[in-house]
RNA sequence: GGAGAGGUGGCCGAGUGGUUGAAGGCGCUAGUCUCGAAAACUAGUAUAGGCGUAAGUCUAUCGAGGGUUCGAAUCCCUCCCUCUCCGCCA
């Protein structure tokens, strides 16, 4: 969220930023509304307060005395009264406060151009070679069904829709990729984390799912816990409601974690095979940063996905994506989209966000600077390095022979032991 | 799931209704001393919010929330978490 002092002093720019994302400005000024009622009850209970204190050291200082101090007693009988009053006042206006804050989005950073349609997105590069072959190319559909490495009916059985079962050097294939992700971002200086699976309500707030996109995520009711829909979540929120020293900064994490998404609203869009699935694994960096340098950050998680698909030997391109597409809580956003060979399309595998202080303000992330001083607000990241399932698509299709067969690019032989499929 | 114990500042730990934001110790920072270091000594050392240009000042916070009281770290209620034992279990 924003800090409300921000919102007080800059609200024509931030309505500006609201509109631009597309959401609602009324939250502006509701927040601004109650601000304003929250402080002037404020005052008038904290004067109070103030003389509770006092009188209650003079009671004290009596009854040690052995003075008779009845007559303060009764005067501060109705004063309590008024306390108990005002403060019953303060805490729905607070609590509305805190809730209208949660409903107004990041601002978008300078540098993000307007717009809210898919052709509003730059393209800022785009490197590599489609396959030059001289039969017609498969789609990965095809292939894993004709090899018998990834069976999505039995997935259907098992579960649902979406649900795939990865089977034989179809699973080895994911796991040699996931393992292949793993390493690079060790060796790019990124630790490595198993996190939980499951989040409850404060860290699913923290970083942006709750209060409004519930209806992504799966529910575990019984429990109040959510299923991640992406290791941002947990792994974020490892230094929620903690201060770290500057020299802890900046901090990198890795995570491999299955990540569950309902897909509410997208049913019939890109479904077909692993287009867009209910469970995948990916492999997510987070980085928690100096705020003077997150702009740096975001370039060098750019770098650290696009060299993965680099050495995997695909085409991709990269977007800066328009304000209009950009998440409530994001203020600038690449995505990484790979060629699919055998589709003729391009299919995200990543997406690399600056939340600048958004997140961590909402999960009171601080650092205390060198020498001391105030705690400051640390900006989160966060990136996919990469998204499994469009990426294993990607493959197939890139390194099809003519007999139906599929080539392991180099890069991968270490970790699958194989180099063929089929 | 059952029984018991406990949650106080960065850490340890005192404190069972009255100047307790909280003794004492450790740690940390600065200074004195020293060629330098250690030791010793001195001082400082939470977070958030309101008002204020600022200095500053006021309020809140002893796991969380509620209650009793003129006044709560201290008394009462609910919840959460940790530890020990029993049961169950990968």
């Amino acid at each position: 969220m924003l800090d409300i002092k921000y919102i007080r002093d800059h609200a024509g720019a931030v309505r500006a930023g609201v509109r631009l994302k597309g959401e609602d400005e009324s939250s502006v000024d509701e927040a601004l509304a109650l601000d304003e009622g929250r402080r002037g009850i404020l005052q008038k209970v904290e004067t109070l307060k103030s003389r509770r204190n006092t009188v209650s050291a003079e009671v004290a200082r009596m009854k040690s005395k052995g003075e008779d101090a009845s007559a303060l007693i009764a005067e501060m009988r109705s004063v309590a009264e008024e306390i108990r009053g005002l403060d019953a006042a303060l805490a729905p206006v607070e609590e509305k406060l805190r809730a209208a804050l949660l409903l107004i989005p990041n601002m978008p950073h300078a540098s993000v151009p307007a717009g809210n349609t898919p052709a509003d997105n730059q393209v800022v590069a785009t490197r590599g070679e489609e396959p030059s072959v001289d039969f017609k190319l498969k789609p990965h559909w095809e292939l894993m069904e004709d090899l018998a490495i990834i069976d999505f009916a039995r997935g259907t059985k098992i579960t649902g829709a979406g649900f795939p079962v990865y089977v034989g050097r179809g699973a080895q294939l994911e796991r040699a990729l996931v393992n292949f992700f793993l390493d690079e971002a060790r060796t790019r200086g990124y630790t490595e984390m198993s996190p939980p699976l499951m989040v409850n309500v404060a860290s699913a707030t923290g970083t942006g799912q709750l209060p409004d996109k519930e209806d992504q995520m799966y529910v575990v009711a019984r429990d109040e816990l959510f299923l991640v829909p992406t290791a941002e979540v947990p792994v974020t929120n490892y230094y929620r409601d903690e201060i770290l020293a500057e020299k802890q900064l900046p901090v990198r994490f890795c995570a491999s974690t299955p990540c569950f998404r309902r897909e509410a609203g997208s049913y019939g869009r890109d479904v077909r095979g692993l287009n867009r699935v209910h469970q995948f694994n990916k492999v997510e960096l987070v980085r928690l940063v100096h705020p003077d340098r997150s702009y740096g950050d975001l370039e060098e998680m750019r770098a650290d996905a696009e060299l993965l698909i680099q050495k995997l030997g695909l085409r991709y391109r990269v977007l800066l994506m328009c304000a209009g597409d950009l998440g409530f809580t994001q203020a600038k956003k690449y995505d990484l989209e790979v060629w699919s060979a055998g589709q003729s399309k391009w299919l995200e595998v990543s997406s690399i966000s600056n939340f600048e202080s958004y997140q961590a303000r909402r999960m009171n992330i601080r650092f205390r600077p060198d020498g001391g001083g105030k705690p400051e607000i640390v900006h989160t990241l966060n990136g996919s390095a990469l998204a499994l399932p469009r990426m294993v698509a990607a493959l197939l299709e890139h390194y099809q022979t003519p007999e139906g067969k599929v080539l392991v690019p180099a890069a991968l032989h270490r970790y699958t032991g194989f180099e063929i499929i089929g």
